[in-house]
DNA sequence: TCGTAATCTGCGTGTATATGCAGATATTAT
DNA sequence: ATAATATCTGCATATACACGCAGATTACGA
């Protein structure tokens, strides 16, 4: 299979993970360090279970690691430029038009670039 | 709702769409200028109709814009800067680990930024 | 050891999406 | 007007995924 098939095959799987509210809203939280589910679950008000398996899926395609300590599970991005890739995604909710209003854009921009 | 939630909402969305490699490889053949439905599907291998329900799709979330001249549809990037982006992407890909050799990398990382 | 907390795994169901194909619409050429 | 081309739309089916919940596993503390 031709190189363009294959990339654009594992940018798609990529993506998909992406996919998910959920799954952007746990990278947005780890990408100053790790956390346990626990904490996250509740951060993100969602139950246990499902953010477990979010992060199972993320885990699955390399975008976080897991680190056992006792019986809390942390989680921490493997690549935490991926956070800053996806801020600069934002952009691209700007020039699709009046989906959102600028504030909110902006907003969002604050709490994924601070610190 | 909380912008947090929002804005991941909308960029789970805009995953959404890229979420498909046909819709990853229509991107890269827009990059460089218009083409229409016909020449899209000769030349990434699909029936005609999937290309235009991509591109229907693409379309309603304002990836691409249609222009229409005679009986050929025309479409177009509506903000090419897009296409730098995904190849940004591919950088995290390579840190996925061994999901891909490093020659399909470059070679991919070639097939979007030349020209 | 026993109970509790943290996390995972499995199952059932509903919804969404991809895909192939047939038919409809629109435009150009004869 | 008729035929042929380009594109779209609709339908049927299959697959994938999200979600809620129940039960299983592991680790810590009394």
């Amino acid at each position: 299979m031709p190189s363009r098939q294959v990339v654009a095959k594992e940018l798609a799987e990529v993506f998909k993970v992406l996919a998910h509210p959920d799954r952007i809203r746990l990278i947005e939280e780890l990408q100053h360090g790790e956390k346990d589910v626990n904490t996250l679950a509740e951060t993100l008000g969602l139950p246990g279970p499902r953010v477990s398996q979010h992060l199972s899926l993320m885990k699955a395609h390399r975008f976080v690691e897991e680190q056992r300590d006792g019986r809390h599970h942390r989680y921490s991005l493997t690549q935490p430029g991926i956070a800053q890739w996806i801020v600069d995604g934002v952009a691209f909710l700007e020039g699709r038009g009046q989906v959102l209003p600028k504030s909110k854009l902006n907003a969002a921009r604050r709490l994924w670039t601070s610190q």
